[in-house]
DNA sequence: AATGAATGAGTGTTCATTCAT
DNA sequence: CATGAATGAACACTCATTCAT
């Protein structure tokens, strides 16, 4: 995993408690001011440890986001190497958007720290990328053999979907009815199931 | 307008120049490092003028960036506020994701600026909330008779078709045909189109 | 007390020490080079710790002057605050004034100080009014009695006296017999009694 | 007389109206915010003028304020000048207490900026010093004769006095009957006359 | 004489990171 | 493992002064 400082802490349990105060610890702080505007000395406060015990467990601040960002990742995949159907097999597109959405919620804040730090930081940049990149290709895969003899870009098509679940879980949708996940799921799965048709009837 | 500085400069043409350079050393800047690492070190010596100089025109870092998106708000707003038929007339939805996109494209740097800046600054993240609550609205207005009756929020529809379009600008979904734009429409417009006739077939 | 940094520092006798190196740095400095010209740079240097050490201790500049000013005002304050008998007993006047020169010469360097920066600080100058206030009261507290039936406001006769005391003291009358505050004090006394007396006789 | 420009300046009456503009502009701001905080760009605000005609009429910021001090120290010297009867003769000594007072009183606030500049630099430090060694000196030539045979030093007993008017004027005396400046000429002769007596008593 | 745009040296302050205890 | 004092590089910002027009 990417972001561990491979030295003698975590080997305890109580190594492991104060590793994992950290990261949670950095995961409000910096939902709550972002990435840049987030210090160290806010992140050990709000774990109730002393400054010099973040380097104990981190390399610096890069590397907390990062081990934040690994579980995001590993999450992200997950949804994309289960086994997936065809765009015609309703339920299962379903299945899958509303898996996407969940995840993506669960995450966040976390997806919105990191697009933050991607701005400034070639790494989480390429992070970003690599794993976009992966569901992304997922879904053109699955978009393509709908799409043969049409004008459309199985990759853009699949980019503009995943940007739309992605923008609407990050940005909150808020104003509208923000409590219900299986709403916005419900509305999401008919703008990705009718858009995608439509494309299919487009004749090259 | 929101980030001049007041009085004193901007009277002669020369002033007028020195501004315009510094906006656009500004947003070259910007757009490669972004907000946070973007030096007014890196500024000046891009716009060829001293350091001093930048403060005769702009109160602050945040200031110049405040400037750009005043630029970038009022072209969006402009999108918005033309003359807009309902989701059935195909050329005139055309149109408007058209001008959409052309105009996300052509402040994509901006935006991507505007949305790493919202993440540290409240100032930002209001006016990028204001702006976007301006043409998500806008959107769900039009939205809302096809929808009435079944049990799709009109905010949350249009908040998910903007995302797409601005992420799939945003983000460049390029990677694929990059150079065609017409293209970027084409799909963007039939995924929008498609949406929201689905939208409109469920039922309550 | 004003000046301090709440939190971390000086918990240990390590960080107490620095702290009172800092202040004393700052004492010599500030009085060699004034408030205004006195550079954080300088006053590390005096105290030979880093730049950012500093601000472990202080907020910023202006707040190791606060700090510096809470010892001074104190114990002028503790002058004022001692048992005093009229104007009448000789010997309690005398030790009045003698401990009034005393503290002042003591901290003379510190008033000088804060007498320039209340020329441009809201702040101090508030607090010089305050413990100003607070001794010239006093003093027209003990003078009251001897002026009742006079045509002198005892407010303005213990502002110049105490002025003649604070000027004798800050400008160092020096250029005199400079080494010897015991003839400042006697000086200042008889000035002080004769021209209290003389005030007494002045029949309304 | 210091703090001129030799140049063209001051030749036509334009000149010389704008700049006894940036003089009374001057005085004022810097009374406001004092030497330190006095920015040009208020001053010429203040005048009325552009930021670049400051420097037609004066080589820089502390050259305005040697000019202002020139008119100051010439009417202090005026009241050392002028012939002073000895320390017995009543009227004598409030006509040159009253004087000290009026001419203080008038340029009080251009005194306490010269003081405040007086801790940053050496030149307005020196003027001081001479200007006040000048009328310390002439007041301990007229005490020394009361004085000899006591433990008294004239310049010390000089400096004390002079430093109450100089204090009581400067800092407002505020509180007491600001409004009337013949009582504060009152109430400083019968302090400086019963001071001066007592001195004259204490044997030696 | 006047204007105001341009300059750039100077300095306060922040904060990630190190290290002695 | 934990602590918190110390470090110092990095930057934003100010303002007196110059100079072309």
């Amino acid at each position: 995993m990417a972001g561990d400082r491979g030295g003698p802490a975590r080997r305890t349990s109580r190594g492991e408690r104060t590793r994992g105060r950290l990261l949670e610890a950095a995961r409000q702080v910096m939902a709550a001011r972002g990435f840049g505007a987030a210090r160290i000395e806010d992140i050990v406060a709000a774990a109730g440890v002393s400054h010099g015990t973040f380097y104990t467990y981190f390399e610096n601040k890069a590397a907390i986001l990062d081990a934040l960002i690994d579980t995001a990742a590993a999450q992200l995949q997950a949804v994309v190497d289960e086994p997936w159907d065809g765009p015609d097999g309703q339920a299962a597109i379903e299945a899958v958007i509303g898996r996407f959405v969940r995840v993506f919620a669960e995450h966040a804040d976390v997806v919105r720290v990191w697009l933050e730090a991607s701005a400034n930081d070639a790494h989480f940049a390429a992070r970003l990328t690599e794993v976009r990149g992966g569901y992304v290709g997922r879904v053109a895969e699955v978009l393509a053999p709908a799409l043969t003899g049409t004008t459309h870009d199985p990759t853009l098509a699949a980019g503009a979907l995943v940007a739309m679940v992605e923008g609407a879980v990050t940005q909150g949708v808020t104003g509208a009815r923000d409590g219900d996940p299986a709403a916005v799921v419900r509305t999401l799965r008919s703008l990705w199931v009718g858009g995608v048709l439509r494309l299919a009837e487009d004749a090259g």
